[in-house]
DNA sequence: TGTCCACAGGAAATACGGGGGT
DNA sequence: ACCCCCGTATTTCCTGTGGACA
């Protein structure tokens, strides 16, 4: 081919991308990559749509007594994941803090996070960088020295204090030793007025917690129930309005977008998510964002789900999915069964150099693999040639091959 | 009707691994 | 550094099962 087509070629081609560009700022379609000020500034637009209105009244009227120099009780917050709990709470505290200094009450807060998985003292070491009362340590040092830290930290401070601890049901092990000093030692030994926010997505949170603390304990409770899909209109507007070019946006896109994410999980996150893919696509066939584009944007979410599940799954789940594939389509015959399965399984092991679980762990395996509806099995009875498991794989064919590379790839075999 | 297949799946035993205490 | 403890993963052992077949 001639050079200056090449070069014509590849500029006609540019030059669509950008007649066609849907995407005007990509990072409005992901909070990760916004900094503080911008999130807030989404925030505040999302609350502005009367968002969130009645969980952030309940909020209110609980701080109120702060601005009267009363002491408010602690407060538990919950709500499934995507129901915007921390950002509001942050949202709410932030103004908090800023109204009382205005009025000249003195007030901190300090946002605990919790969101991965900690033991107590993890949680105690955050809590004491947070109050600029330690360093962070690994180990070597007693959970007792860190309270102390933390109480000499705040010995001479006597204004309110909100602890924001966010996703408590994350602590591992230990759990009462920290709840225990935040809830009884603690405000007792400063002169600080404590007020503890506990966050967390399980209803049942309070139940396994040592009952000496439970009844010590003064809740009142926020529950934030997940978005419907007006709310998530309205918060798919705004994402619209920064993100993307607005004509490239076909009517009843943002309609669907918001029925499809309230219908299964009216996640907030879930919903830019596929607002994103959408747009994502659109703009590389080049087209504007219709509703097939979202139809298609939606399967391929859900596809991503199984694939990274079985990416982040133990090798060993691995090797028995790639078995059953292997047994389903390799022998083009529809269903698998048991003892058949498990010897490709062996197999697979072996090349991957694994080492072969027993048939009792496998079968738990499959019903794993159930559950996760990457497979489907039921058991039936063959009369005189016994019982067994007939295992299906009911998926589309692109994607069961997807996985299987992706467990190729991960056991190197 | 009894037998027996080929596995399911419960319970208890055991191995493992990571973290805490000393 | 060492040991112990505890929660989880896996194994071992075992009983149960539906229906074809004789």
């Amino acid at each position: 081919m001639e050079p200056t087509t090449v070069r014509n070629k590849i500029m006609g081609q540019i030059q669509h991308m950008l007649d066609h560009a849907i995407i005007r700022n990509r990072r409005f379609l992901d909070d990760e990559q916004l900094i503080k000020a911008e999130q807030l500034a989404v925030l505040e637009e999302i609350f502005n749509a009367n968002v969130r209105d009645v969980e952030i009244r309940e909020l209110s009227s609980h701080f109120a007594p702060v601005l009267r120099h009363d002491h408010p009780v602690h407060l538990a917050i919950w709500g499934k994941t995507g129901t915007g709990k921390t950002l509001t709470v942050s949202y709410f505290l932030n103004l908090l803090a800023q109204m009382c200094a205005e009025k000249n009450v003195a007030l901190r807060y300090k946002h605990l996070d919790l969101s991965t998985p900690m033991p107590c003292f993890r949680a105690l070491n955050d809590l004491a960088c947070l109050l600029n009362a330690s360093k962070r340590y690994k180990k070597g040092i007693s959970l007792e020295e860190l309270m102390l830290r933390i109480e000499s930290a705040l010995a001479h401070y006597t204004g309110y204090l909100v602890l924001f601890v966010d996703e408590v049901d994350n602590l591992r092990r230990d759990k009462d030793t920290f709840m225990t000093f935040l809830v009884r030692r603690l405000p007792q030994r400063i002169p600080a007025k404590l007020i503890l926010v506990f966050v967390s997505n399980r209803l049942d949170w309070p139940d396994n917690l040592d009952p000496r603390v439970r009844s010590f304990l003064k809740l009142n409770e926020v529950v934030f129930k997940p978005y419907d899909a007006v709310d998530l209109q309205r918060i798919l507007n705004i994402r619209v309005e920064k993100a993307l070019h607005q004509e490239a946006v076909e009517a009843g896109v943002i309609e669907k977008v918001a029925a499809l994410a309230s219908r299964d999980h009216g996640d907030a996150r879930q919903a830019v998510a596929l607002l994103a893919k959408s747009a994502y696509l659109a703009e590389k066939a080049g087209s504007r964002i219709s509703l097939e584009i979202v139809d298609h944007a939606c399967s391929e979410i859900e596809q991503d789900k199984y694939v990274t599940m079985i990416r982040t799954a133990p090798r060993q789940l691995q090797a028995a999915m790639a078995a059953v594939i292997q047994c389903v389509s390799n022998r083009s015959r529809e269903k698998g069964e048991t003892g058949e399965v498990y010897h490709l399984y062996s197999t697979c092991c072996h090349q991957a150099g694994l080492r072969p679980l027993t048939r009792r762990a496998f079968g738990d395996m499959l019903n794993e693999l159930d559950m996760y509806s990457l497979l489907q099995s039921h058991v039936v009875s063959r009369g005189r040639y016994g019982r067994t498991r007939e295992i299906s794989v009911d998926l589309p064919d692109e994607l069961t091959g997807r996985i299987y590379e992706e467990i190729k790839r991960s056991l190197e075999m």
